[in-house]
DNA sequence: GCGACAG
DNA sequence: ATCTTGTCGC
């Protein structure tokens, strides 16, 4: 697909540059990545690389830090009182060396934005297929399925396991989930395999660049897309959503176009969130959506579906993991 | 006051 | 997303 930076190394070294005797924010370091909303993942990354790094000079905005870390912190010699590193301005360090990895990712993310389109191919739609994740420790497992959109009928289903190493950052879904999905669509496509149009598991327009991983999928393979959310990303609700009635929509905006919709499938179940992702509109997307709905579904069937299997998989998986390659090299040994 | 965070 | 005991409802 494209070579992804090791967010996880990067961290770790940008985590080693911080001085004895200094301390640096999660958020910064997530700064010096390219970018804020990273802070939480530095967070998950240094909790599971504690020793890895001087990960204790790393403390949260608010300054408060763990009684280890405090101690840790004295013997540097930053003066510390009821759990907080006093006067933190003074013993911030913030001249991080960094090429800003994510900044690279969001440029991608403008490219595939500039290359979206967001016109329908056709008028009739006979099949809908779906695409979703699960893990089985490192491994991603993707599931596409293929549903017969009158009958709402499983036609087929495929499912591929690959490593994943790209964390989980908020709006940056698709750098961690697409190269998975990618190896198993690209196969069926190949193959002619794939629906008339692909629900993902993801956001499509409803993103801060307007390329999320529906989109990025749709552009790649170029292919008809549409995102579906169980919980909204980024945008504007014109309403509360939890007000809709069954089956009413409301529009989501981004800076003053209706770039989604909330729709509530049932009386009994939360709203979910529709984008489109590529060769498709917003109208379509909507349409096409509420006809992909059984009595007592809670998402999409395509989307439902897919989860289901991949799940399914990844617990299989789980049970009987894939060998590691050096765990195949028998015929290696004299 | 800060942050607003798909999977 | 995943980690998980007990608990509720069909």
């Amino acid at each position: 697909m494209l070579e992804l930076p090791d967010i996880e190394k990067i961290t770790l070294e940008l985590v080693a540059q911080i001085p004895k005797g200094r301390v640096a924010t999660f958020r910064e370091i997530a700064v010096a990545l390219g970018d804020p909303i990273a802070a939480r993942a530095v967070g998950s990354i240094l909790a599971q690389h504690k020793h890895d790094c001087p990960s204790y000079r790393v403390i949260s905005v608010d300054s408060t830090v763990t009684q280890e870390q405090a101690k840790l912190l004295h013997a540097e010699g930053i003066p510390i009182k009821n759990g907080r590193v006093l006067s933190l301005h003074k013993f911030l360090f913030r001249e991080f060396r960094s090429d800003q990895p994510l900044q690279k990712l969001q440029q991608i993310q403008h490219e595939i934005r500039a290359r979206m389109r967001l016109v329908p191919d056709r008028t009739e739609y006979h099949t809908v297929g779906g695409v979703d994740l699960s893990y089985a420790d490192a491994h991603g497992v993707a599931a596409y399925v293929r549903v017969e959109l009158d009958s709402l009928r499983v036609l087929d289903a495929h499912t591929l396991a690959q490593e994943v190493r790209f964390p989980y950052i908020p709006s940056y879904l698709a750098f961690r989930e697409l190269p998975v999905m990618l190896a198993l669509l690209q196969k069926l496509k190949d193959r002619n395999a794939l629906a008339d149009i692909t629900f993902v598991d993801g956001t499509g327009t409803l993103h801060h660049r307007r390329a999320g991983i529906a989109s990025q999928l749709g552009v790649m393979l170029d292919i008809p897309t549409i995102g579906i959310t169980k919980s909204l990303l980024h945008g504007e609700p014109e309403r509360d959503v939890k007000t809709l009635a069954p089956h009413e929509i409301c529009y989501i905006r981004i800076g003053g176009d209706r770039a989604g919709a909330a729709l509530r499938p049932s009386e009994d179940a939360e709203p979910f969130f529709i984008s489109p992702g590529h060769r498709v509109d917003l109208e379509t997307a909507i349409e096409l959506a509420r006809r992909a709905l059984t009595r007592n579904s809670l998402l999409p069937e395509p989307i439902q579906q897919a989860h289901t299997i991949s799940r399914r998989a990844a617990q299989a998986l789980r049970q009987r993991p894939v060998p590691k390659p050096q765990q195949l090299g028998l015929f290696d040994k004299p």
